[in-house]
DNA sequence: ACAGCAACGCTAGCAGTGCTAGGGTTTTGT
DNA sequence: ACAAAACCCTAGCACTGCTAGCGTTGCTGT
């Protein structure tokens, strides 16, 4: 029995080895850059050890995609109960989101743009997930009005995404991010 | 001459022919279904003619992105001109540019979300994707108010790819994207 | 008209990807 | 101590984008 724990805490160990690994090549030189054979000569283990804790390179982006979301719910929910007003809670709110997805942009891909199925399907994933939509409902709430809150919850991070996106992508100049946030809150404000 | 013309002629033809058969297998199929094996199958030649004209896959993705504008700018400019006042009219516009997305998502991945830098460097590519935005932009004029006209547009623009990809991969729930495009724009228009 | 040349497109192959089958080696339980 | 089971590695598959080198074809200048 002893000797079957140690041997599963190892295996969980090295689990997360396999995903603090590929968390870290990916913030470091982005997602093409992790590959199989990198990841698991990174954790001295060969290829196959890694089909052994995980279905598949998808799955292993889906874990450190986990990883971001509970840091982002967190980042989120700093901003907002730090916030002296609910005007002021919104912005930095949407400060927060885009400063994340700026600073970790390996974490947001995994996070929103690749790895389509496996968060969404898990477990646990829509705990953290949840947390974040929570985070970010909150401080839409007093700025709601008549309209459903999921609604306009769902639109403004829809705004706060594309903004992320585009300006990643090249298609919206980095210098005038502040004024398009400004504009975004200033609209759902009102 | 003539020769030389006619073989110029028939260049450009297969080249069209290599777009379109991107374009086609992409809509049909996804993009990850456009290897250049099959491209060169389909065009009837062998895959060291697509290298002889385009530097890479990428450049046939962007080639197609291309196409991609000039039909988005098109579906926009129609929905702007048909509308019968201003309120209408973002509403148009806003309703044709998700739809755009979501009946041609293999164009619009090859516009927005792949192929990062060579259109936006390009010399035609800024045509087309100006006269997009140059629709999005009349039609956001008279809600604009004391805000600046260019920020106000990019931020509604960043608003709609927000909503357009999300939903695309499963984080929003397409039953409510009326809805969400509706908070959309009346948080804009007010 | 024809020799020579240049353009052209093919076959074959490279380096890399994610993933897997099979066999040894080590560790385990009896 | 020995059979058995868990474990992990080597080697390889099928595929990707891309390219070197060659043979053929068709044009060109004399």
């Amino acid at each position: 029995m002893s000797t079957q724990t140690r041997r599963e805490r190892e295996r969980a160990e090295r689990e997360r080895a396999i995903v603090a690994a590929a968390r870290d090549l990916a913030l470091a030189e982005g997602w093409d850059a992790v590959t199989t054979r990198r990841l698991a000569a990174e954790i001295e283990y060969s290829q196959p050890v890694l089909y052994s804790h995980f279905k598949g390179k998808d799955a292993i982006m889906a874990a450190v995609a986990v990883e971001g979301f509970a840091e982002l719910a967190t980042a989120l929910a700093a901003a907002r109960t730090s916030a002296a007003d609910p005007r002021q809670a919104i912005a930095d709110v949407a400060e927060a989101y885009t400063t994340f997805a700026e600073q970790r942009p390996a974490l947001y891909d995994a996070m929103f743009t690749l790895a389509v199925d496996l968060p969404f399907a898990s477990q646990d994933v829509p705990t953290d997930l949840a947390r974040g939509f929570a985070e970010l409902a909150d401080a839409v709430r007093p700025i709601a009005g008549d309209d459903d809150l999921e609604a306009v919850t769902e639109t403004f991070w829809s705004g706060l995404h594309g903004l992320v996106t585009l300006m990643r992508s090249g298609r919206l100049r980095r210098a005038d991010h502040d004024r398009r946030l400004a504009v975004l809150v200033n609209r759902f404000s009102r």
